[in-house]
DNA sequence: CGGTCTATTGAACGACCGTTGAAGTCTAAG
DNA sequence: CTTAGACTTCAACGGTCGTTCAATAGACCG
């Protein structure tokens, strides 16, 4: 079988997200990226009309499948338990679930792009708008459904507790082998299944503490 | 009263500071930095010996006085617990508590610094070497006093607790404004006071949580 | 005063940056 | 074949980058 060839506008996709991914926006340059794709310098500004819209055409290229993945999920999780509100755990695993199933099951290029989408949410000149853009419909819903999950918490709680579940989330995406470091190699970086194991059972139960503080 | 008049080098290192803390390494040029110090451009040469020495320096220099701050206040919090080890809630507040202290009560650079911190702690470029130079030999304290607080938990489950619990902090730190939007104003990045009071509690649950996870 | 060391200045270097436009190639329709 | 249109190539543009170096200024000491 011959695998359908790649256009070169996916060429370079693929090749600024990896690139993006690992030095920043500014860290690469043009001709980086056109090397690495195999293709001419002036292809980029003919296909996407300079850096930052090939930067932002990145973003936007699996940004819709994966808030697609997490409504799905969510919807699913949501019907299962109603009429009652679906469980925090339930809620959180929709959000982790499809980014370490797509780490797991599907290609390289959502490693490099989870690991830019790190770089770009903890980044003070891109987080705001580019995030927003892209997320911000669906990140209202999850954070509606963590409200019924918990509904003693003050919605300060549950936002706080959002930007600290992203946090988590966005520091173990990177991928910066600081932990292998720190462990002396017991745990890896890059262990998908060791990170689900935790993360959703670390997330829910610190939303719990949080919407029971002081009480 | 006159303020002690600041020297070449603490002008260069506080213009880089705000400037890297805000545009990242590469984002950054030494012209921007020295016209922002009122400073020659040759001078970054001359005192550091180049960009990256900068970097570095800036890093350094406000690195040993947090890692100072958190061993005592470790020792303080292991102390009046002993012979019992320190609660979990004491030993991440040993962790947390100078970074927002200073935060609060400290000038502007210090906030500039800990946005840096973050971009860093969040680079795959630089996170490993950097961050590790600089604060390994604290961070494995603290990951003792959790381990000695959690004496049920496995070692694994702690190490990535850690990498959960810097997550959350991190992105926190990088106030990157993302937290206003989705909250429609109700939350501010930099409302110090908001961060301490939830920081904590949601950490030493997830804590908790990984190390009775399954149990 | 002259001499020495440190700090600062201003100009310049070569390299690389993102972007542009004219020329060339390829494909499909008339 | 001719033509139109999409795509690709190549060379070059003006700018900015980090770095270097000789010249200058200032402070301290004899």
């Amino acid at each position: 079988m011959a695998r359908a060839k790649r256009t070169t506008k996916e060429k370079l996709l693929d090749a600024a997200e990896k690139l993006f991914a690992r030095k920043g926006y500014h860290g690469t340059s043009l001709r980086q990226i056109t090397r690495e794709a195999g293709v001419d310098l002036a292809l980029v500004n003919y296909h996407f009309g300079g850096k930052e819209k090939l930067f932002e055409a990145v973003l936007d290229r699996r940004g819709a499948m994966l808030n697609e993945e997490r409504l799905r999920r969510l919807e699913e999780v949501c019907r299962a338990a109603a009429p009652r509100p679906a469980a925090t755990e339930a809620v959180v695993g929709a959000f982790f679930d499809p980014i370490l199933d797509f780490l797991e099951h599907a290609g390289p290029g959502w490693h490099s792009y989870f690991s830019l989408l790190a770089w770009v949410n903890n980044s003070p000149q891109w987080g705001k708008r580019l995030m927003g853009k892209t997320f911000n419909a669906t990140v209202k819903r999850f954070i509606e459904a963590l409200m019924d999950s918990l509904p003693k918490a003050a919605p300060e709680d549950i936002y706080w507790g959002y930007n600290f579940l992203t946090g988590a989330l966005t520091l173990s995406l990177a991928e910066t082998g600081r932990l292998d470091v720190l462990s002396a190699g017991l745990c890896r970086s890059a262990d998908v299944a060791a990170l689900r194991a935790r993360l959703g059972p670390f997330v829910a139960a610190g939303l719990r503490g949080l919407a029971q503080r002081g009480g």
